[in-house]
DNA sequence: ATAATGACTTGTGTTCAGAGCG
DNA sequence: CGCTCTGAACACAAGTCATTAT
């Protein structure tokens, strides 16, 4: 192991890592074909479907379709858009917009709120869809055939945006076609175009010119050679079948890769780096992985804020240099990525320092009332009886369940015979004001202490920040091991409440590499549960789950390590992939629609509807979980046919978001659910002859490692990157910046990402309105006073009762024009708030949208990549960005 | 074939720090 | 120059999916 050795001294220094190895990227292909699951269980059925009509209507929203009209929210409503075939124009599509609200069963209300936006969110559907329904209709069957025209073989998010135009079917088909011709052919020439011209402009252009085709080609095969700069037809090349086929080899080579790949890499680097380059060697990094380091180093050094535009500009300086390197591709280096091994290792070396536990409670002594006398707790029973009290204004306190499960628990810790027998007669608020006093002290410190605390708590887990894998310095994700607390499930979740015990260094096992120290177990006198060596696994230690003991929480590497990075990568090259075989899984699963065959009639259907509303896969999950469904678990009650073709879905997705929508679909969709429904009850399972393994297995054999999560993927980054495509127009950098959220705004529509309405939108709202009153008076002041002016009158006293300044009229319009202009933004600021306060476009940013895609929009408009990434997101995403400006997902 | 296990991604809500404002 | 307000970072719950066990 003298790789060890050299791996160390890199890491101290930071060195950045060029190796030599030729980088050799491939994916690991692990698709096997099948899976289990259990599909059986139906157990909650009755009660579960219940549930959801029940948790619904006490918020008062019904999902009937008139809705659509009041409601507005967007959200859901784009979605719906996909089905209608093309003639049948998309508006049609929109037939409902479905009030975003979510049934929140669940502590946050997030249904309350929706009124104020909904509103808007009217207008802005009204443009588009007054349409209504009938239209939606059509479907006619040619989909698949002729592929080209009908908008159902388009990714929903095709067909979401032409819904937005109002324009009907005509328009739509064009937009259509257009964004066909794009997907399919890559280059027409309308980017051609786009490439030349930005490129040379850009700075990030350059860059990429050199150094990016190398590194691509490592990374993608293919495209190497034609990559250079901006030469327009290169892009054709990136086409995706050559990359199938390859990894359809690569499943079967797996082992050689590790050998030759990894094995080399990792040994090479060390030595490698080691001193050479001293300053210089950033350029020869590839971008990616200077970002990384200078925001490590950052970090580390405590110098955050310097961080990010130390990257930017390290990638803007070096990127002239990056031609040097070209020959040789050694920047494979560990932080940029390494291929993933065929048979599974993720790592040839790993070190790192375990984990960090929550400090001991320390009691307080404040007593709570019991049937309103103060009662003694030992230290145990007080630190349970803290969790709760410090609850106290959440809405879990007002949850039964929450309430019982909390109580059961804590009996456990009081006795039996304890004088505290019922919660009802116990009163925390004595802990409950204690608690809120001391986070008052704790904000009223002044930013001096406050400065010293965090650095003493950065000292003392700065150890633990870090692990070595492979010689590489990566930083960690959560080293924290999860303190006791009382369980806080999402929705109705039978479990909340429960107490989440401590868990000591017994509990947990640690995984780490052979022949480096493992870590000392930092609590005197306790010692870990196990150290295993597990280089096919990239946890670094794990514990089980105090609330499920039968499943686990890991400790993994940060977002930003290069081991995420690679799987990250190549998540978005299998949903690429999909663009190619898309059009066949569609056609096939057309005809499906109609097959004999009951089995196959549910593949087909829940298959579109994964495709066309990009619904998750849906699992079977146990009793002792809150009970939302999926795609697979969709239950009778969740899906309403209104003749003639309009589906209605309500149910509660992940995180018990409510997801709701009306969608036009096709007849035989259409019939076919139907058909699914008949003779069962609300609760039942709508697909019963379908789960998830049986789902993916099917989808395996359409393209390999095809699951049904890879549809939510490329549906996300394909409408991001249509819609880029479609609305972008030049203009100033904050048009380009809006026109980048509108486009990840129905992404998020579309994925149904949702959060709570903050507690202070409203409040927010009043004021933009109070300003915009504000400035309206002045505004009829400078009128009065223009009018006066051109007359030769002086000014109108102000409020104040001082006279103004004398202004020309020309002064004064020019006033006006300002100050309708702040109007405008201000009225604008609105809209926007109001169309985002229950949308989170974070969610897809992090998870769907292929970096690549922004990255390279942005390089061919100018625009920083900075205000699309934050910090985080530019270290997560180090491995995007040198792609090249002509990049097309 | 199904259930159990295991590992890893996705998702929302809370906390915290600092940008921006009056 | 203090203060709010926002967005980033963090926490951890809840999914997906593959593999192994029965």
């Amino acid at each position: 192991m003298a790789v060890e050795a050299f791996a160390k001294t890199n890491l101290m220094e930071d060195i950045d890592d060029d190796d030599d190895m030729p980088l050799v990227f491939k994916r690991s292909s692990t698709t096997s074909k099948q899976n289990q699951s259990n599909s059986s269980s139906q157990k909650q059925d009755g009660r579960s479907g219940r549930q959801v009509p029940d948790v619904r209507s006490p918020n008062g929203q019904s999902s009937s379709t008139h809705k659509v009209k009041t409601a507005a929210s967007s959200k859901a409503s784009p979605a719906v858009s996909p089905l209608t075939n093309p003639k049948a124009s998309p508006l049609s599509s929109r037939t409902s917009p479905a009030p975003n609200s979510r049934t929140s069963p669940a502590p946050n209300s997030r249904t309350s709120s929706s009124a104020g936006n909904q509103a808007k969110n009217v207008n802005q559907q009204s443009n588009i869809a007054p349409k209504e329904s009938k239209q939606v209709v059509e479907p006619k069957s040619e989909p698949n055939d002729e592929a080209e025209d009908s908008e159902d073989d388009k990714p929903l998010s095709a067909r979401v945006p032409s819904g937005l135009s109002k324009s009907n079917s005509s328009h739509a088909n064009k937009v259509l076609g257009a964004s066909t011709s794009v997907q399919k052919s890559r280059p027409p020439k309308k980017e051609d175009s786009d490439d030349e011209i930005p490129l040379a402009s850009s700075f990030q252009m350059k860059s990429n010119a050199g150094a990016s085709t190398s590194k691509f080609s490592s990374s993608e095969e293919v495209k190497p050679k034609i990559r250079q700069n901006g030469l327009p037809s290169a892009t054709v090349l990136s086409k995706r079948p050559p990359g199938e086929v390859k990894s359809a080899a690569q499943a079967s080579v797996k082992k050689p890769r590790l050998s030759d790949a990894s094995t080399p890499v990792s040994s090479k680097q060390p030595s490698v780096k080691t001193e050479k380059k001293t300053e210089d060697d950033d350029d020869d990094v590839p971008l990616s992985q200077r970002i990384k380091k200078a925001v490590t180093s950052a970090s580390a050094s405590a110098s955050k804020a310097s961080s990010v535009k130390k990257a930017t500009k390290v990638v803007s300086s070096s990127m002239k240099k990056t031609k040097k390197k070209l020959k040789k591709p050694k920047y494979s280096k560990s932080s940029k990525l390494q291929p993933s091994s065929g048979d599974g290792q993720k790592w040839t070396t790993l070190e790192h320092n375990g984990v960090i536990f929550p400090p001991p409670y320390k009691p307080h002594g404040v007593k709570i009332l019991y049937k309103g006398k103060p009662v003694d707790l030992t230290p145990e029973q007080e630190e349970v009886a803290t969790m709760y009290a410090v609850m106290l204004d959440t809405e879990y306190l007002t949850k039964q369940q929450f309430k019982e499960n909390f109580m059961n628990d804590w009996r456990k810790i009081l006795g039996k015979n304890h004088v505290i027998q019922k919660l009802e007669e116990c009163d925390f608020t004595p802990i409950y004001e204690w608690h809120q006093s001391e986070k008052e002290k704790k904000k009223q410190m002044s930013s001096e202490e406050k400065k010293t605390l965090r650095e003493e708590k950065l000292k003392q887990e700065e150890k633990y920040m870090w692990a070595i894998v492979d010689g590489v310095k990566e930083k960690v994700g959560n080293f924290r091991v999860e303190p006791p607390g009382l369980f806080r499930g999402r929705g109705e979740h039978p479990k909340m409440g429960k107490l989440k015990r401590r868990i000591r260094p017994n509990d947990i096992t640690i995984n780490i590499g052979k022949g480096v120290p493992v870590p000392e177990c930092p609590i005197p006198g306790q010692r870990w549960k196990e150290v295993r060596h597990d280089n096919t696994v990239t946890w670094l230690a794990f514990w089980n789950d105090p609330i499920n003991p039968r499943e686990f929480k890991y400790v993994f590497l940060a977002a930003s390590s290069s081991l995420k990075g690679q799987s990250d990568k190549e998540k978005y090259e299998k949903a690429r992939r999909l663009k190619d075989y898309i059009e066949g899984i569609r056609s096939a699963y057309t005809k499906d629609f109609t097959s004999k065959d009951p089995v196959k009639r549910q593949i087909a259907v829940a298959t579109y509807l994964i495709d066309k509303l990009a619904l998750r896969a849906g699992n079977e999950k146990d009793d002792d979980e809150a009970d939302t469904v999926g795609c697979c678990t969709l239950k009778v009650e969740n899906v309403e046919p209104v003749p003639p073709n309009i589906l209605k879905f309500d149910f509660l997705g992940k995180d018990s978001i409510r997801y709701q929508n009306e969608v036009a679909v096709y007849e035989p969709v259409f019939k076919a659910i139907q058909q699914f429904r008949s003779g069962k009850k609300g609760g039942d399972d709508l697909f019963d002859k379908l789960d998830t393994s049986k789902l993916n297995a099917h989808l395996k054999e359409l393209m390999p490692g095809l699951t049904a999560k890879v549809f939510r993927t490329y549906n996300a980054s394909f409408t991001l990157e249509q819609q880029l495509t479609k609305l972008t127009q030049g203009g100033e950098l904050a048009d380009k910046v809006a026109v980048y959220n509108v486009a990840n705004k129905e992404v998020a529509i579309i994925c149904n990402h949702q959060r709570t309405v903050s507690k202070s939108h409203s409040v927010q709202i009043s004021r933009l309105n109070e300003k915009i009153d504000e400035l309206k008076a002045v505004l009829e002041e400078f009128k009065v006073d223009l009018a006066r002016a051109k007359k030769g009158k002086p000014p109108v006293k102000g409020a104040d009762g001082k006279a103004k300044r004398n202004l020309t009229p020309e002064a004064l319009q020019k006033k006006i024009d300002q100050t309708n202009v702040k109007i405008d933004n201000i009225e604008r600021q609105i809209e926007t708030k109001e169309e985002l306060k229950t949308v989170a476009l974070g969610t897809s940013k992090i998870n769907y949208l292929d970096p690549r895609i922004t990255v390279a929009w942005c390089k061919r408009h100018e625009v920083p990549i900075e205000k699309m990434f934050n910090k985080s997101l530019l270290a997560k995403f180090a491995w995007a960005m040198d792609v090249e400006p002509s990049f097309t997902f």
